[in-house]
DNA sequence: GTCTATAGCCGGATAGAC
DNA sequence: GTCTATCCGGCTATAGAC
């Protein structure tokens, strides 16, 4: 792994009850985190929204700070392990339709994730100083290599590549992260998967389209 | 104005030393809140952003979320009044240029504002609540005309103008919200105003062709 | 393993001296 | 108009009964 900040629940025996419980703790803590931020949540919200007394959420995991780190990981490991690659060896226009469509059913099925990871980037991120490091460069570009090949090859146009991941992480998560915004907008109580998978064509259509792919 | 919450300010007489003392706890409150969010920022934090003591930031302002809600005042006022619309009359290339580039250039220069605000939504907005009412919704609606008019003369593919506006949003406000991703994925301290300018010509290369555009 | 009680600190807010 | 001193409530965290 790539971040490697040891977590106590290596330590101690998983038995069925700990893992429950710590499973309950950390959805609930989520919860908390998205709405109020690192400094804003407290325990006594994260103990209610868990339903279970707030000694017990010690009990259970060393500090806030812990909690919060392990929230985080579990939101990392998801969308490293969840969330497809763009597939270099598909046709560009395959590949992106089927990477944008992935990452807005993401921004539709786990928008508190989404939620909390925003939250501590826009605060400066100052408890993920250890995941923003060289690797994490060494990573991203994994991720432009992509676009290169297909500007090369005149599959696409020659954009820099940089500014197109970055343009399909910022439109496709804005739909989880701003939601509430947006379903103001459209006079809507909340969207719904209707909702993602019209954005997901418009999405789909201007992105393709954008970058010049030739389509059948 | 559409967002009528009453305050305090307006009451009393805006001599010259309070109207500076305001400005500055007004910009030091934004930071904190940008920083920790509503519920994590702290007055003795904005005190000490401030440079003054704590009970000085109560005496002008009444408590912590009318000084919060002046702020978010301060932030929609400004969007509101420097930022233009999509010009109509323009060719649709051309408006859209210049509403990118100007979109960036708010992201670059008020980076707080944006994270202020990005913040609060992220939350749910329950501080914008009145904000996002029945007038939002027609405030939107005039936003996404332009592009419904310019489909009609074939200037543009008829895609649904609302996730156009939502596309240029988030594509534009990611830059200033997600300043730590970016500039740790690009390898740098700090986004500079070439950084800037380069996502700018991005955007709108990907945008106007991605839209159907026709250029000259 | 679970919960009650509480220590100890820090937060927002105010009273009142200057 | 400014600042010190302080109240009180809520916060994290822990000690210790069960």
């Amino acid at each position: 792994m790539k971040w490697d900040i040891a977590s106590h629940r290596d330590d101690k025996p998983a038995g069925r009850i700990r893992q429950k419980n710590e499973d309950i703790i950390i959805a609930a803590a989520e919860a908390e985190f998205a709405h109020n931020g690192f400094k804003g949540a407290t325990m006594n919200n994260i103990a209610q929204r868990a339903d279970l007394p707030k000694s017990n959420i010690h009990y259970y995991f060393k500090n806030k700070l812990q909690l919060y780190i392990e929230v985080l990981t579990n939101i990392i490991d998801l969308w490293d392990n969840a969330l497809n690659d763009l597939d270099g060896d598909a046709e560009p226009g395959d590949a992106l339709r089927a990477y944008i469509t992935e990452k807005m059913r993401f921004s539709y099925e786990y928008p508190l994730a989404s939620k909390v990871f925003a939250k501590e980037i826009l605060s400066g991120a100052p408890r993920l100083a250890e995941y923003f490091n060289d690797d994490y460069q060494d990573w991203f570009n994994s991720k432009t290599h992509v676009f290169r090949r297909w500007a090369e090859q005149g599959k696409i146009d020659p954009v820099e590549p940089a500014h197109i991941v970055f343009l399909l992480w910022s439109s496709t998560q804005h739909y989880s992260d701003f939601e509430v915004q947006i379903s103001a907008a459209l006079g809507k109580k909340k969207l719904n998967k209707k909702d993602f998978e019209e954005a997901t064509d418009v999405l789909c259509k201007i992105v393709i389209r954008g970058l010049g792919v030739k389509e059948d």
